[in-house]
This record gives structure tokens, C-alpha cells and sequence, in this order.
DNA sequence: CAGGATCCTCTATGATACTG
DNA sequence: CAGTATCATAGAGGATCCTG
């Protein structure tokens, strides 16, 4: 691209620097229905925007729409219009978006794992202060 | 605040299920502060408060210390305050605040590795538009 | 030093109504 | 079906002042 060479040095990847890439894929994947987006098409391949929103439960139909643009324009994903009559768009994850699934795993692997402490953990901590 | 019973581990995990734990393990670290601030532990072990403060460039008083309650409540890292004259307050990650390390290095990983194609994407994007 | 308490401003997100 | 457009609002998050 087109980097001066002189945010190279300095930057590299320092994620407490507000100009980190790092920062800017919590932007991508930190929220909740993107990475729902994400783990949905990853586990069951491609789906439409009704079997999306059906299955990811809870979305509205702006966020989903929104989630999936942005998800698109990242190129996590493709969006596929089929001009049939009841018009018919596929989403489905792009080969970048698949290499996600392998760190999103590890990060569900420690949510089943440790979630159970971390709930004893809370409710040790709110009994404290009751 | 509407979970009535749903204390039980219920339903396996059902990332799509607005109850389940997927979902509040994004609460915990799916915020830019919360992941910076294990990172940052992880990294240069036990900070105090001001070194925190410092080195998380942007956080503001009241979110710095809102995430750290949050954390300590999780369990995830412990508060010491030693009452010397001016009060010391250090913060060092607990067992279980180490184990994110792991599944935060790889999300990490993907990060540097992927966004250079995810800021090409973002570009060619747009220009579509334009 | 390490916050607590306030006030205030956006932004994210939801609900609703309309359309190709 | 798969959105777009609009309106409305809770709450995140920042700025500021104060204290043990």
C-alpha cells in the first residue's frame, strides 16, 4: 500500500497505542452479534438473512443488517443476491473469514471452561458488598 | 437483569441463546479497556494503578477503574492496597486471569497476521462506493 | 496516589413503518 | 424476502471537581 514508513517504527504492534490494528479488530469481532455472525456461518456454512436472523437470537433486523455490512466490508464474509423473485441473499464466510474461527474456538474453549469460576468468582464478590 | 432462574448450566452452550455464558464472556473482556488492561497485566505483571493509567493510552479515570471492579469481580485479577502514606494500590492477574492469556495471544496473533487484508477489503470497499 | 461523585454528551441499539 | 429510513432512548464513556 501506500504506508509512510513512518508509522512503521514506532507503531508496530502496540496494543495500548490507540492507532493499534488490535484495537480495531475488537471493533470487528469484540461485539456480540458480529462474532455470533461469524461462529454461525462458521458451524452451519452459508445461510440467508431469515435463517440469520432467526438463528442468531435476539438480533433486530437493523443491527443484523449493519453487523453483516460491516462484516462484509472487512471481507469476512461475501453477500450473494440472487435476483429470483422473492429476492434471496446468501451470506457465507470468505477464506479470511474462516481463519477466525480457529482463534474464536480457543476463546469459547476458555468461556465453557472458566465461566463457572468466573460466575463463583461474582457472586463471592456481590455477597461482600450486600 | 432478567434471568430469573437460569443459574443452571442448562442447555449446553448455545452461543445463540441470549443466557448463555458465550455471550457475558464478551461483557468480560469484549471491551477494549477489560482486554487491554489483561494484556497489560499479563504482560508486565503487577501495575499499579497509575502505571496502568499510563500505559493504557486513552483511558479515562472513571472507565479505567469501572474495569478494574469488573475484572477484580470476575476474579480475574486481585486488588492489593498497601496503606502506606500515599495510598498503594496494585493490580496483578489471578490463575484464572493468566489462562486468557493464552486464547488473548492467539486472537492477537490473528490480528497481526490478518489485518493488513481486512484494511485492503475496508479499502476496496469503499472505493465502490465513492 | 487512587479513586468517588457528578454532569453531560454522544453513540449504539431497538422499535416501527415503508419498499423493490 | 431482504432490506432502507426514521425516530427515540438507554447507557457507555468522557470531563471535571473533590477526598481519604
Amino acid at each position: 500500500m501506500d504506508l509512510p514508513t513512518a508509522d512503521r517504527p514506532a507503531a508496530r504492534f502496540d496494543v495500548f497505542a490507540a492507532s493499534c490494528p488490535s484495537r480495531r479488530l475488537l471493533d470487528a469481532i469484540g461485539n456480540k452479534w458480529a462474532s455470533l455472525v461469524i461462529v454461525a456461518l462458521g458451524l452451519e456454512g452459508p445461510m440467508r438473512y431469515s435463517e440469520l436472523s432467526t438463528r442468531i437470537d435476539g438480533v433486530s433486523q437493523k443491527m443484523l443488517t449493519q453487523t453483516l455490512r460491516g462484516l462484509e466490508r472487512d471481507g469476512l464474509l461475501t453477500r450473494t443476491v440472487t435476483p429470483s423473485v422473492p429476492v434471496r441473499v446468501d451470506y457465507e464466510l470468505t477464506p479470511l473469514g474462516l481463519t477466525l474461527l480457529e482463534p474464536m474456538r480457543h476463546l469459547k474453549d476458555w468461556a465453557e471452561t472458566h465461566m463457572p469460576e468466573v460466575d463463583a468468582s461474582r457472586e463471592a464478590y456481590d455477597q461482600k458488598d450486600t
